[in-house]
DNA sequence: AATGAATGAGTCTTCATTCAT
DNA sequence: TATGAATGAAGACTCATTCAT
């Protein structure tokens, strides 16, 4: 039929929808299928088990990723630091607009350390060093990476970031500011009283933060574009 | 009796070695019983279900945690900023050697988070909810970030800090990016050649760009004892 | 396949078999499963849980309870009261074949009573009544009992039964009366000396009170059919 | 002290407390010791175990209702069919006043049935076989129905109830017939349209036909005091 | 491609009961 | 009498996965 995506696909539309609503664990393969209105069955013959289906959902999460990062490096006119500040806002966007991938792109963040440090590859789940889709992303997770890293270095070259800086170093420095802005969502929110900051106020701070562990000299004279470029 | 230390800690300890060698999932309540050499009974004497019995091992992380604020704090002849960059060490320590205390903090973040946003609060896990100690958590969870913030402000009274930083903004900003360089772990050290960069580098360079955004007048004149307090 | 009845009916038959040897409680789901020679799972995947298997095996007592009604009422040339009289004897006949189905009825009396109570309601167990066979028993459930009421009008219209009685009220005593005897079964059997019935008397005597209370006029003149009829 | 009953008195009220609110499944030792303000290991020492427990309480039940009968005999210038009347009156309320005690007569009759039937004697709990208020219940819990027999036995002598009738059989009867009565509670309130029949013009209905069942030829002329001595 | 009946290992949890003190 | 920590057998239920068709 024309309108009939392919099966797979659709498979991993329906985990995606029953993993933001009900959480990965709590979702039964069964769940899956029957909102694709397939039998349990053909699931398991496009995805040899769970986790190799959630491996194949994360690739698509960081094909997504990478995509946000693509469309930073497209905008014209911008400078390094604005990149990277647009780059914050769009990531912290994409975790509330797509949970499940921000999710997935995590924990692969926490497979990856432990593929990392032999002592504790023992503890991955050996269906996930199965999944075909693990291997593809061990090539391609550090692709949106790379982007990022390349931001940092046009800003070094238009001056808005501080020539000392090593690219590298620097953007795993912003992207781990970013995943732990995101992670502090939840206690922000809840202090009381004496302590407690708006989210927003929140996020502008940050943001600030982050310009100014970062900018060169150009940067000090538009302040009010950088700010902007998070919403 | 003098050597023995109680059962409900017994457990506790237990569970902790089980869930570090094994992981949360993988770990039995039989097992943590047996690793006792008690019954199953009795360990659901102490702690109501599975839930429950992380919960209290998250406030015993919590303390534990909150201990390593204390300490810096008690520090003496040190400024806020050598405070900051010395906490961020000990952190980055205690998430090596209490791995399964560090997840637990982070663990209950994500919880926390859920908790705050009424949509996602039947998200979490009823048990949890019932849980005593996680309404202690609710309580307590602040208090290391109270001792934080007490050093940001120490710090812009010292003058190590730029006075223009707001103490909460600054703190959960720092505060996020250690969060976020732990989990950084993994892919930094995965990374190939192009890219490459060694743990021992991105640890220094992210130590220098934390100071870098914070620092004040005063500082300028010391780096050396910065870096150093890191080890 | 031809002789291989099918699994829904042949747990439902372990069922009755295995609770009417070691009782309801004692019976574990997986004896049931292992007698017919399948697999626990396949037994849940029939049935949510060991109540809705309950209710199944209720839905069908009811069933065959019905079919004794049926009986009484297809047999030429009985009068009313000679029916109601058959029927008593079908059912003692009944609970002492069918002990586990007659318990089923019976307790699902006492159910029903609690979900008529709002404040009892409370008290029955949740999985009864998210059980689709409860549903179903709450539409059909008084289906014999009108085969009853319907004997007793027979006997009116027929002059076996006094005119003046109203058949509702009248069967449901009948049944009461039923449910009473059998219940009696035990300490009429027990009884010594001075009080001593012998149960076959009991139930001959229980039989003509039964009689005498309903009885109209044409009645009197052939209490031996009556009384032969019972067995 | 003054006020305070012996403790195995006080478990008791507090299991049949618990039992009326929760039921005798649901209700744990440890809830009824609770309840008291004692440890269950002196739940333990006064009664041997739950079954124990329970035929202690069933023991007080019996004690309870052999004094609704006596009281019934008891009142003056009532007859045999009379008495009855009021006993009818009496247990119905029994049953809602005391429904944990009424469960406990009923239940003993079950167990009763077993026991005098060789081969389901085996199905009795041993514990309840080992239990001392079981066997003082064995001896005791005929004097209920001695005495309704006596009132059976005074309404032939009175002429109230007919003269041709066996006391025993008569009385077992009319017990019967109240069990079934209150067992039929349930539906009775639950049927619809067609045969509903309030709850209220069954009890008078079923008391009327009692009533015509022993009926002598004295009572015609005080219908009017029968019925009124129900309430 | 597609179905869905069938499997069975895996685990949490309950609670009556005991016993050292 | 009185405590309450300790036991451990018992059992319901889940769900990822397989496979005959």
């Amino acid at each position: 039929m024309a309108g009939e995506k392919n099966k797979e696909k659709l498979i991993l539309d329906s985990a995606v929808a029953l993993f933001t609503s009900k959480g990965y664990q709590a979702t039964r393969m069964e769940d899956i299928s029957k909102r694709v209105g397939i039998s349990k069955g053909l699931t398991y013959f496009y995805y040899k088990n769970k986790e190799d289906l959630f491996m194949a959902l994360t690739k698509k999460a960081f094909d997504q990723f990478k995509e946000e990062f693509r469309e930073v490096l497209r905008s014209k006119g911008k400078n390094g630091l604005e990149m990277l500040t647009d780059l914050m806002g769009k990531i912290i966007n994409f975790s509330k607009e797509h949970p499940v991938y921000y999710f997935a792109v995590l924990n692969f963040l926490d497979v990856l350390k432990k593929y990392n440090e032999p002592l504790l590859r023992s503890e991955i789940d050996p269906l996930i060093l199965e999944s075909v889709h693990f291997h593809k992303l061990l090539e391609i997770h550090h692709e949106p990476i790379k982007l990022g890293i390349q931001m940092v270095s046009l800003g070094i070259k238009d001056g808005s970031i501080r020539p000392e800086l090593q690219p590298e170093i620097t953007f795993y420095t912003v992207w781990g500011m970013i995943i732990g802005f995101e992670k502090m969502a939840g206690p922000v929110n809840f202090e009381r009283k004496e302590t407690k900051v708006s989210a927003e106020a929140w996020q502008l701070g940050f943001t600030k933060l982050m310009q100014d562990m970062l900018r060169g000299t150009i940067q000090a004279s538009r302040p009010a574009i950088v700010q902007t470029s998070l919403f």
